[in-house]
DNA sequence: GCGATATCTAGTCACTGTCAAGATACCGTT
DNA sequence: AACGGTATCTTGACAGTGACTAGATATCGC
């Protein structure tokens, strides 16, 4: 129950998370402080100091958040494709660069890795079940390109990731046209199926 | 000549780059302030400010400067591998990766867009200079793929910086084992001459 | 109902980037 | 050769930051 009454805020936890969120969204990674979220959740620059001890640990919070939000992005992408290797990889791919394009911030908190506690059991978890998604689709991929050794596959692996992270990173750092689309590694690597012969 | 009778320094501008380099190879990029710069080569917290009238613009200073090591350290690459499509491929990434693995910091500075000013033309030249390795790889590339529609060709181009690109980024981040090498996209793209079949 | 504890406020500290004012050395003109 | 203008550097200040301490207030267990 939010109280309004003073003093004890009710949910203050919830409500710096939200507000953290907020500001991130407004004015970007640079302008998140602890004292902009305490003001924006009306309440003394100290006080979060309890629910978050440190910055580190509301941007730990918030990287936990967005893992989630970054796994159900790819997952809600999949959902809408068909069930074939190719188009889950294509799918995956879409939700990955969607989430980083609609939440930049979020992004790039995610990945500057000193900035995180990544000893925090939580944010562990959030981001290996993110990751799963793309060993779960990459699996039938390799399947499907013939691919056994466990060194081939682990290689796709770290190729489907790089090419869904480096456009996205490019992206939101401008490095690519507004409405380029990510590179469909199905489309280059199944040329059986829809070769890129134009 | 760098004087050490006083007051005047002598080179300033050069001393602040090279202490600033210093402490971003020991610190991070969290731990580029202005005044340890200054202090650091041995002058008050304010002189840096004629040189460099923002933090900002002694970032975008150091970036220019990374950008042209990168240029060099996919040049490098490329001269001492053979001169073929695939071979050109692989080599520019390994540059792109040697480079993001010896300056983590620096590639982090180069590739966070806001915290640096573009309207800067030697940034601009510098950076542009640095992708430009990657266009001209990419063209005998697509040549031997059988590429011909523009669209084809610039999928392909997106797809190799992404590949670099992305597992850059997710080595320096620690998401990739130690070991890990960069996906080998001429392997997989051409797999008439070294097919991944293990 | 009452005390222990969780929660929040107020004040302070060192550090940051930036600005203003003044001191010092250099450089071109005469 | 001297002198004035200018570039360079120092000192001092200010607001904003994360973090810490001490104290005030509300909640919860008993």
């Amino acid at each position: 129950m939010a109280r309004k009454t003073s003093y004890h805020h009710g949910n203050l936890r919830a409500a710096l998370l939200k507000a953290a969120l907020e500001i991130l969204e407004r004015e970007g990674l640079a302008g998140l402080t602890l004292r902009k979220v305490a003001a924006r959740a009306r309440v003394s620059h100290a006080a979060p100091a309890h629910h978050f001890p440190t910055l580190k640990a509301l941007e730990t919070a918030l990287a936990t958040i967005a893992f989630e939000r970054f796994r159900d992005a790819m997952a809600t992408a999949r959902a809408a494709a068909a069930n074939d290797a190719a188009a889950q990889i294509s799918a995956a791919g879409e939700g990955y660069l969607t989430f980083a394009r609609e939440n930049p911030a979020l992004f790039r908190l995610m990945f500057v890795e000193s900035q995180l506690d990544w000893s925090d059991a939580a944010l562990k978890e959030a981001a290996t079940a993110s990751f799963q998604q793309l060993v779960e689709i990459t699996a039938p991929f390799a399947d499907q390109l013939g691919l056994a050794s466990e060194a081939d596959r682990a290689e796709l692996q770290r190729l489907v990731w790089a090419n869904a992270h480096g456009f996205a990173h490019l992206y939101i750092d401008g490095k690519m046209p507004a409405d380029a689309k990510a590179p469909d590694l199905a489309r280059f690597l199944m040329p059986a199926k829809s070769p890129p012969r134009s």
